[in-house]
DNA sequence: TTTGCAATTGAGAACCATTTGCATCCCGCT
DNA sequence: AGCGGGATGCAAATGGTTCTCAATTGCAAA
């Protein structure tokens, strides 16, 4: 497999966009966060590097990272847009509580499989799943 | 099955909350949209038979509608947010167009079943599935 | 029916995530 | 190194949603 850099890389060249500097740093943020992030998390984590760059080249870089296939929105919380890694990452469902706001991820292959039977027989090509459940999480119920 | 109206005014009652002649008129807009609907739509159809209620009302009635088990959020589109009805209506998945923005609705018991049983190994409580994809519809992929 | 009061409403201001305009900057090519 | 167009940062704009507050309304008791 790619390295994700390359991907990025390739993407971009492949728009005619180019690597500038803050490009790179906001990339390296994406990577540093292994699990959901919003722009504000990057936004916080570069600036803790000293690395700053404006919210409004982390907004503009956004949609690249999610075109050349390295990250996917995922869902919304607190009002804003959450995004989360897809290259190299199996997908999941996401089980969200109500309670504390925790997401549990869980598996995926069984029923992704359902739901593109599904999706043949309306005749609709998938190409992104987007799976998942609201409730309780394992303390919360409690 | 309880009169959707009824199970409303229930649910105003047990919160001790009134049933004013606004959210009566937003419930009866509600009932009109047989599908999905946002808060803009509401307003719109409430407008075109002179019944008019401010927007803020509307912003503050549809969490009433929420909790009373008749609406749910669905989707997000054109950043807003979308709400479908549930009472009385089946589970379903979307498939989401990022062609033409068409939702199709398509099966579910099987997959909601599947989804349980992973629920159950994190010990996660469900309370509301939501689950679809994204892709192209049959019209958009030719 | 009238009164009293808390709940509700409407209008606009406030909020806040996201987008945009514009002057300046810098990447990549020659 | 120089050029030209894409990229950036800042600040202002946007737009959905929430909040404030004075005025209104529903409801229950008298």
């Amino acid at each position: 497999m790619k390295k994700e850099t390359e991907l990025y890389g390739d993407y971009l060249k492949s728009k005619n966009l180019k690597m500038t500097k803050p490009r790179l740093v906001i990339m390296q943020a994406v990577f540093e966060n292994h699990e959901h992030f919003n722009v504000d998390d990057l936004y916080e984590q570069i600036k803790k590097k000293h690395k700053n760059v404006s919210r409004a080249t982390i907004y503009r870089t956004i949609p690249l990272l999610v075109e050349s296939g390295l990250i996917k929105q995922s869902l919304r919380c607190e009002s804003k847009d959450i995004y989360e890694h897809i290259y190299g990452h199996e997908n999941h469902l996401h089980f969200i509580c109500n309670g504390c706001g925790k997401i549990t991820e869980s598996g995926f292959e069984e029923i992704a499989k359902l739901v593109a039977e599904l999706a043949e027989k309306e005749n609709f090509k998938i190409s992104e799943y987007n799976l998942g459940a609201r409730g309780l999480c394992k303390n919360c119920r409690k």
